[in-house]
DNA sequence: TAACCTGTTCAGCGCGGGTTCAGGGGGTGT
DNA sequence: ACACCCCCTGAACCCGCGCTGAACAGGTTA
């Protein structure tokens, strides 16, 4: 899952940059509005969290125009206590959640969390394909109710598969949502990572479509092909 | 599913490319107005990606043409994010949906989905014909619920049959929409991969029309002929 | 410092799948 | 009825995608 972080105290963007990197996201931070709005519009964030007081671009103005241009993101933003007015004029933008500051931690995660599984149309924080389960909360990975060591990388990988269950994904989708911005193009580390991962959870649980992708699937759910 | 796309930025062109291959397009890239003017009106494409600002003709006036010459394929325009004024004038020219740079690639293969489908007269991602359904999202075909195996060409061409069906789809056609530019006319490749396809989806799936090309239809729903 | 762990790169290889070819069958027109 | 041509089909070819094992690099832990 990719994450923007929109906030101008470089104290507070540090602290949550990190906090997210922890929590297994890839992470941008900017500290300003119109670099914020620029990179919302480039790169595919799975989630933002956007201050609402920045420099050089207000921060409902911010999400005003991505949701002109169309982004469909989850969108938490953050206000002062006292500034109860903005949260309304955030929501009106087309906010998904809201927080004021100060907050814990944990809180922005759960919500985060929250966030991007009715992004995806799930409603537990852990996702289901037969009788393989991921507990996006945790980062672990059960298969069989049996816990499978996985690195963060993997989890990542098949966190996004999982999102996008029986749909196909592109080599260049993938890493786009993996990683953040700049990523060498031309390698095979996907290639690697999805073998890894079947040899950790079975070769028939992520199935490869030529030219196109991969998929994960279900293996006790399809019949005979 | 061919697509043309119009940019003269040498990187955003060829991620361009890259993306659309990656979504199944057969893709051609044009670098300049009246070089993508021409391909337009040479090719039968079902898709265009138009950036507007362009080398030697204007996107908006190689549009016009296009629209003036009857060419009715959808046009998705790119315009920079302060060019407000230009996508009026797109809309205007007969553009059927825009983008502001710069953008994120899955809106824009969204969008195209929506574009294409659109054109067929479709709304869902599946299209159905009979007890045969076609993911287009996810690549995959069912009969009457059950997993069909086929090859991404195959799937092209099923696919391209099916957004067109009842039409006879001669087999020059089919081959200017599943390939990109320059193709070896004469082969009988187009053959091959209708047989191939009648041994998984049924004879009687894909009829032929003798001296014409071929139809896909419901054998269920048509009389005995 | 040495022993891990994780992510990345590289080279080799198998095989899937697209293309081609040759041969045969069955409509179609004269 | 004949010939022609279009189309089908099985098989073979062969390129390149994607898989794999292993080595390397950077970071972390004893």
């Amino acid at each position: 899952m990719r994450a923007l972080v929109v906030e101008d105290d470089p104290d507070l963007s540090r602290q949550l940059g990190r906090a997210l990197e922890d929590a297994g996201y890839a992470v941008d931070v900017s500290l300003d509005g119109e670099d914020g709005h620029f990179l919302g519009d480039t790169e595919p964030y799975d989630v933002v969290v956007l201050d609402l007081g920045l420099p050089k671009m207000d921060g409902v103005t911010v999400l005003e125009r991505w949701r002109q241009d169309g982004k469909d993101f989850p969108v938490l933003i953050l206000t002062a206590r006292d500034r109860w007015s903005e949260k309304v004029a955030g929501f009106d933008a087309g906010a998904d959640d809201y927080l004021t500051k100060p907050f814990h931690t944990e809180e922005l995660l759960a919500r985060l969390r929250a966030l991007t599984r009715r992004a995806a149309g799930h409603t537990t924080s852990t996702i289901e394909c037969g009788d393989l389960s991921i507990d996006t909360r945790g980062a672990r990975v059960f298969i069989d109710g049996a816990p499978v060591k996985v690195t963060s990388h993997e989890f990542r990988m098949l966190s996004y598969l999982a999102h996008h269950q029986d749909r196909v994904i592109s080599r260049t989708e993938l890493v786009e949502h993996i990683y953040d911005q700049d990523f060498d193009r031309d390698s095979n580390t996907i290639e690697v990572f999805v073998g890894r991962l079947r040899k950790k959870i079975g070769n028939d649980r992520i199935e490869t479509v030529r030219g196109l992708g991969y998929r994960l699937v279900d293996p006790e759910a399809r019949p005979v092909s």
